[in-house]
DNA sequence: GCGCTTTCTGAAATCGCTTTCCAAGCCGAC
DNA sequence: GTCGGCTTGGAAAGCGATTTCAGAAAGCGC
């Protein structure tokens, strides 16, 4: 068709609509809204033209205009961590059933970057900001955190966090680490061990200190204390740690990491050293991550509703702030017995020593929080 | 100290911060983005008044007056997928160092969700739009790409790709699809391997089509045909697809998954059928996601570079169009022999049957295309 | 002390859209 | 035929910045 070729550099405007279609911009701007009634001919006039012109609007002028934004933000460490990436994964169809943009930031653990990226959000006037894991432990960096974060909750911005201290006071979702912990530490005394470690991230992170705190204390009900290895919050901390913990004499029978991107690393580790899983040590992690029940073996750990948690977060994020208190949302995790752990090499209850039992796969739900034992027997390929 | 409380639901905006500095709205704005030199005292005054409120500047605002924006796009199928969440690091780490915003969209491998995405990121006036992985075959849906890509390109907007259709007459990352999956041809002809199967995801997608053309092309020169399984493009179609492979009657002694994720399903359906890889059957995947090394046994697979990749298709879309022409930037991919592969029961060169071996963890680079057979013996445990 | 250049400063236009406010236009009813 | 009561359309005022333009102040040589 014989259409005018564009000036080139430029983005076409609502006047050239307009002008095209022998209206004003109001008319423009309500027939593309759908704000008020048009008489069908115009209305059918702006609408060809605007298809004609590939006319798309100016979302910072509309902003501008209506002050209100169709883009969220979410912040998290690192987008390529599976467990961010699940729970991202139910944010972003959470946002895209609302029409929104979500901007995704990772940190990459720098807590200065964090501040600097809620300052780039407000600058943004992101209708809402989300912030995924745990934050740090720094008086001054708190200070800063509340200094970006207040002037922007006093001008009507949302925020909702995954995992966070409860110093913020924001609406948050909340997983039960400390019960899922103890819940994982009494399944696997059940299962005969006594002699325990567990390999932690930086305690200073809420998560690793309500996962150990848990783990401890439901092992100190039975009298026992697990020796404790610290190592970086990711796959190469766990398994550095992993290594580590292999020096101690004598070894312990049953290892918890406190998540299970740390448990991959400690069993690539160990099975680096030889030594067999659960024939020898037995594993757990904590997450319940989409992976790690195709590991072999798969892995024991706390389940947690990834996907749900992100959705929750946005939903929260999205709902009417209710009164001016904050909404805690609670999760509770699962425990899922997979083939990672074993009773003991000299268990008290002997079992059947070398599980070669098909992997237990399934969708985790918000069932039963504590003592709960998998069946583990399952080999539905769901996912 | 004593700060006037602010009217609650409103932003702070220049012109507030202008007057409690006692100065113009130019000059304040002078100030804030270092345009030109203003007086040492004015300055202070503009800069305490800014820091007393907490301002932020309004980017949309902002947006509209210098008609740029600091916020880019990109559109991928899934972030939980840990082939696109690997790109996307390396896009986000290289955005955070222009000091962009990152607005990530995932579209549940949704055609049309795609293309609403577009027109979103045009409306947002991202100053580029990235778009990661393979495209759809469909001409209808290609003209629609089109009718909202060529706009915003013709207004300045910016597009690269990570492996894409050439149709697209973009900016190009492509990893070499086809000559990797021929090198780990001859690399599992050399095992001794003469029997061979494919599991592959819809032949729609340019990225199977090419690994399928490549692989078959390679085992066509040794003069055997493959047979091809097909499935969905997840670990669930993998799965599937391995299952229904056994049934096939001789079993194949070596399986080759188009992708890694796919090979993960199917290492795991060949557990749960109690299949001993290798010993009964090898498999190798492609693209060597971080976390295929950590499986047992590890993955034989083709690493592609691929937090590089997203970082040069973010490099590729900031960097001033050169002549008219779309540049295409070549990955080559490395085959890596891991544990997954062996030479068959029945091999004619009898190695090592029982490939003990750890793993082998290297960390990828741009080096030798095709032919490369990986040493698989060190035991390091970077990532 | 005067005129001229060189900095700085501030008023005002502009970016592209939404939305209020009015003026027309049209209807039936008195 | 004229008058209220409605619907519709357009002019214009923002939204919150940037940036041009022109004028004021300051610096300088003579």
């Amino acid at each position: 068709m014989g259409e005018q070729t564009g000036p080139g550099r430029s983005h076409v405007t609502l006047r050239d609509v307009a002008r095209r279609a022998g209206v004003s911009l109001a008319t423009a701007s309500r027939v593309l809204n759908g704000t008020a009634q048009v008489r069908a001919d115009l209305r059918e006039r702006v609408l060809a033209a605007a298809a004609e012109l590939a006319y798309a609007p100016n979302a910072h002028a509309q902003a501008l205009a209506s002050s209100s934004s169709k883009a969220i933000g979410v912040i998290c460490h690192d987008v390529s961590d599976p467990y961010f990436a699940a729970i991202s994964r139910g944010v972003m169809r959470t946002a895209a059933e609302h029409d929104l943009l979500v901007m995704l930031a990772s940190t990459f653990r720098d807590p200065d970057r964090e501040i600097e990226y809620i300052a780039m959000l407000r600058a943004q006037r992101a209708r809402a900001i989300l912030l995924i894991g745990s934050g740090f432990e720094d008086r001054a960096w708190e200070r800063a955190m509340a200094a970006e974060l207040d002037p922007y909750v006093r001008a009507g911005g949302r925020v909702a966090v995954v995992s966070r201290h409860r110093s913020l006071r924001v609406d948050t979702v909340q997983p039960q680490n400390r019960e899922g912990a103890a819940a994982l530490a009494r399944a696997l005394l059940d299962l005969g061990h006594r002699d325990f470690a567990v390999l932690t991230g930086p305690r200073s992170l809420t998560t690793v200190a309500d996962r150990l705190a848990g783990f401890t204390g439901a092992l100190a009900d039975a009298g026992l204390r697990p020796r404790v290895v610290e190592g970086g919050f990711t796959r190469d901390g766990g398994y550095a740690a992993a290594t580590e913990l292999l020096r101690l004499d004598p070894r312990p029978t049953c290892v918890f990491a406190v998540t299970d991107v740390m448990a991959i690393g400690a069993l690539t580790a160990l099975r680096d050293h030889g030594v067999d899983v659960p024939g020898e040590v037995s594993l757990a992690g904590f997450d319940d991550i989409p992976i790690v029940a195709d590991l072999t073996p798969p892995l024991t750990t706390v389940s947690l509703p990834l996907d749900e948690m992100g959705e929750r977060a946005m939903r929260l994020a999205l709902k009417e702030p209710r009164a001016s208190r904050s909404r805690i949302e609670r999760i509770a995790g699962r425990v899922v017995l997979r083939a990672s752990t074993a009773p003991p090499p000299s268990a008290p209850t002997p079992r059947a020593p070398r599980p070669a039992a098909p992997a237990d796969r399934r969708r985790h739900g918000t069932s039963a929080p504590r003592r709960t034992t998998a069946p583990g027997n399952s080999a539905t390929p769901a996912r």
